[in-house]
DNA sequence: TAGCTTTTCTGAATCGATTAAGTAAAACGA
DNA sequence: TCGTTTTACTTAATCGATTCAGAAAAGCTA
C-alpha cells in the first residue's frame, strides 16, 4: 500500500480510504489510485493486516469436538454447516472450521490461534476443557446442542426438543406393539470404546443431546411397563453405518430377538437395516427400525426409514445468526429449543405375532 | 502482552518467548509469566497480531465455486473437503471456506479478503474470473480438477481420469447392448438454465471435468456407431436429487424410451432410481443406471447404483498436502491423474428385448 | 472580499505481536 | 584472575493497514 501511495503521490491514508471509504476522496484521485494500484499489482489492504487494526477479521468459527474429518463424514454435521455457511454468506463472513482434536489428541490450541471473530460450538461434551479455552478468548460465542452444565458464561445457545423426539420414536414403537426394543447409540461421552453400555456407562453420557434422547426413550419404554433395564443400549465408537451394522448383528443375536431397534443416528440406522439384510430379516416385517435426524438419504433407504426429523440446517442458520447479531453488540438471546418430528416411513411396522408381549 | 510484560516486571519480548520459545528464558521467569497471563486473563499471543508479524495466519483457504450451501449439499465436495481437512489437520492448519459466490452473486471479494495462506481452488470454471482474483493474491494455490487453460502460473493440479472413468461407463453400458443410451448432467457453465441441452449447448461446457466425462461417454457410444447427437443429454441446474429425478421423467418419456441412463453424478443418480420407481419401470429390469463418484450411499442405494469410483478423500488429501508443501517453499508438482474405477453393482443389466437396437 | 463551510487530503498514533541485534551478567577455561 | 563463551533479557524496528484530528484548498454567502 505504501508503495501504490508514493506511486500516485499521496498518502497512505488516502490509498486506504480509496478502498474503504471512496467517498472521501475526489473522484480523479479514486481512479488514479486504482489504476496505479493494478499496475503495480496490489489487489487491495491486506485481510491480516486490516483484521489487527480493525479487531475484526471477518470470520466465524465452527468448533467441533473431534476431527474435521469426522464431522464431514457425518451427514448431519454437515447439514448443520450448511446452515452456519448460510448465516455466515449473509453476513458476508467467512468461515474457519476449528478442530476440537489434532491428529486425534484432544487439543484446544486450535481454539487459541484461531483468527476469528467470534464461535459457534458444536457438539461440545460437557465440562469439556474445550470451553474454557473458548471463554478465555473473551469472543462472542454461540453453544449449540449441549449447553456446559455451568452456565457462567453469557453464551447463548440453541438447541432442539432432542427428548421430544426421542420420546415421539420410542411411542411410535411402543404404539405398534413393540416390547422388545433395543437402542444403538453412538458415543455417550468422549474416547468410547463401544460394547454394550450397561447402567454405569449411560450414568456417564457426557453429551447433553445424547442423554435427552436416551431419556426420551427410556419415559417410553417405561410408560408401557418395560423397564429399562430390559432395553440393551449398544454403544458405537463412531457414528458410521459399519459400526450400527455391527451393533445390530450383536443385538439381533440376543435371544428373546428384539423386533425393534432405535438408532440414534440416521446413519447408524442404515447399518442396522443392512444388518437385517445380512441376516435374512425382513425390515418391517420381522424388525422395526427407527433413526433420527432425517437426513436426505433416509427417504431414499431402503425401505424408506423412519426416523426423527430435526431442523439441523436451520439451527445451524439460526446459530450463525445469532452470532452474528452478538458480533454486532446486541444481547440476542437464543429461541427456545427447535422442534423436532417423528417421520413415520417404511422402516416400522407392528411386530410378528408372538414376539409382541 | 504489553500488561503481562508490565506485571511481571519484564519486555513484551521476553514474554513473547516465554510463549515462543520457551528455551530462550530460564524456567522459574517463565513459570512467572504464565502465572501473571492466567492471573490477568491472558490466553496468549493474538492470531491476527501474530499472523501480521509473521506474514502466516495457519490456514489455508478451500475455494469453492458456488456458494458454500451448494458444496455442503453435495456429498462429492463433502467427501473432498474432509480430505483436505486432513491434510490441514495434519499439518496443524485452520481450514477457512471461502466461497466463490456470495449471495448468489459471483464475487471475487471473499478471495481478496480471506486471511489464509494458500488456496485449494476446487470446482472452478475454465477461465473465471475468480482465478485472476486467486493469482493476485500472489499465495501459493492448488487447482483441482478444472485447472484453467492459461498455465500462466506456476499453480500445480490434481485432477482424476474423468474421461477414462466415463468411459468405462458407457463402454460398460454399451457392452452390456444398450444402445439407446441418455444423459444426465449438472450444469454444464456457470448460470445454467436447465433442460435438453443440444450440440451448441454442449460446446460451452465450462468445467474441465465435465467436459472430461461426456467426451468420455461419446468416445464410448461412438465407438459402437451409435451417433452421439442421438444421445440426448439433459442438463440440471443444480445437482440435486429431484432434479435428477425431473429429468429421468423428461427423457423417459421420449419415444423409444431411453433402455439405460449415465449420470454424471450419484447424486443424479439417486433422482434417476427415483424417477423410474415412480414411472414403474424397474430398474436394472427396464433401465439400467450408472451413476459417478461412489458416494457412500451408492453402495446402500436400492438397486445399489453403478457407478464410478473417484477417489474424493484422497483428492482433498493430496491436493491439501501438496498445498501445504509449496507453503514451506518446495516447488512439488502435482501428482498425475488420479485413477477412476468402474464398480459394477445392481443397477445395470442387459437390455430387455426388443429395445436394444 | 472577508468570513464561513465543505471538500480533500495528510500526519502520526495505533492495533498486538515477532525477531534480529545487542548488552549485561553469569559461568567457564586455563 | 583475565578473557571467553553462554545464558537471560531488552531495545527497537517491523508487519500492513485504519482512523482521528487537523490543514490546505476550494466553494459559498453576503
Amino acid at each position: 500500500m505504501k508503495e501504490v501511495a508514493a506511486e500516485v503521490g499521496v498518502s497512505p491514508a488516502t490509498v486506504s480510504n480509496a478502498y474503504n471509504r471512496p467517498d472521501q476522496l475526489s473522484e480523479g484521485l479514486r481512479r488514479r489510485v486504482m489504476e496505479a494500484a493494478g499496475r503495480l499489482g496490489y489487489t487491495g489492504p491486506d485481510p491480516t493486516a486490516r483484521g489487527l487494526r480493525r479487531g475484526r477479521v471477518g470470520a466465524i468459527g465452527v468448533l467441533y469436538a473431534d476431527r474435521l474429518s469426522y464431522a464431514f463424514a457425518d451427514p448431519a454435521a454437515v447439514l448443520f454447516f450448511e446452515g452456519v455457511s448460510r448465516a455466515a454468506e449473509e453476513a458476508g463472513l467467512g468461515l474457519l472450521l476449528v478442530p476440537g482434536s489434532i491428529s486425534g489428541r484432544h487439543d484446544p490450541e486450535a481454539v487459541r490461534g484461531a483468527a476469528v471473530d467470534g464461535f459457534v460450538v458444536y457438539c461440545m461434551a460437557e465440562g469439556d476443557q474445550m470451553m474454557g479455552a473458548v471463554r478465555d478468548r473473551r469472543l462472542p460465542a454461540v453453544l449449540v446442542d449441549d449447553p456446559p452444565k455451568d452456565p457462567a458464561g453469557d453464551m447463548p445457545n440453541v438447541s432442539v426438543d432432542d427428548g421430544g423426539g426421542a420420546r415421539a420414536a420410542a411411542e411410535h414403537l411402543v404404539g405398534l406393539g413393540h416390547r422388545r426394543i433395543a437402542v444403538v447409540t453412538f458415543e455417550l461421552a468422549p474416547r468410547p470404546v463401544g460394547g454394550l453400555a450397561g447402567p454405569d456407562r449411560q450414568a456417564q453420557t457426557a453429551f447433553r443431546s445424547t442423554r435427552l434422547r436416551l431419556d426420551g426413550y427410556r419415559e417410553a419404554v417405561e410408560s408401557v411397563g418395560v423397564p429399562w433395564r430390559d432395553v440393551p443400549v449398544y454403544e458405537c465408537p463412531e457414528n458410521l453405518p459399519e459400526e450400527g451394522e455391527r451393533a445390530a448383528r450383536i443385538l439381533l443375536g440376543m435371544r428373546p430377538r428384539p423386533t425393534a431397534i432405535l438408532a440414534i443416528s440416521d446413519q447408524l440406522a442404515f447399518g442396522v437395516l443392512e444388518a437385517a439384510r445380512g441376516m435374512g430379516l425382513s425390515v418391517p416385517g420381522d424388525l422395526s427400525v427407527v433413526g433420527y435426524d432425517d437426513v436426505p438419504e433416509a427417504a431414499r433407504a431402503n425401505p424408506p426409514l423412519t426416523t426423527v426429523n430435526q431442523p439441523h440446517v436451520e439451527k445451524g442458520l439460526l446459530a450463525g445468526r445469532l452470532l452474528v447479531a452478538r458480533l454486532g453488540g446486541g444481547e440476542a438471546e437464543g429461541p427456545g429449543p427447535l422442534p423436532t418430528r417423528l417421520v413415520v416411513r417404511g422402516s416400522t411396522a407392528r411386530p410378528a405375532r408372538g414376539h409382541g408381549a
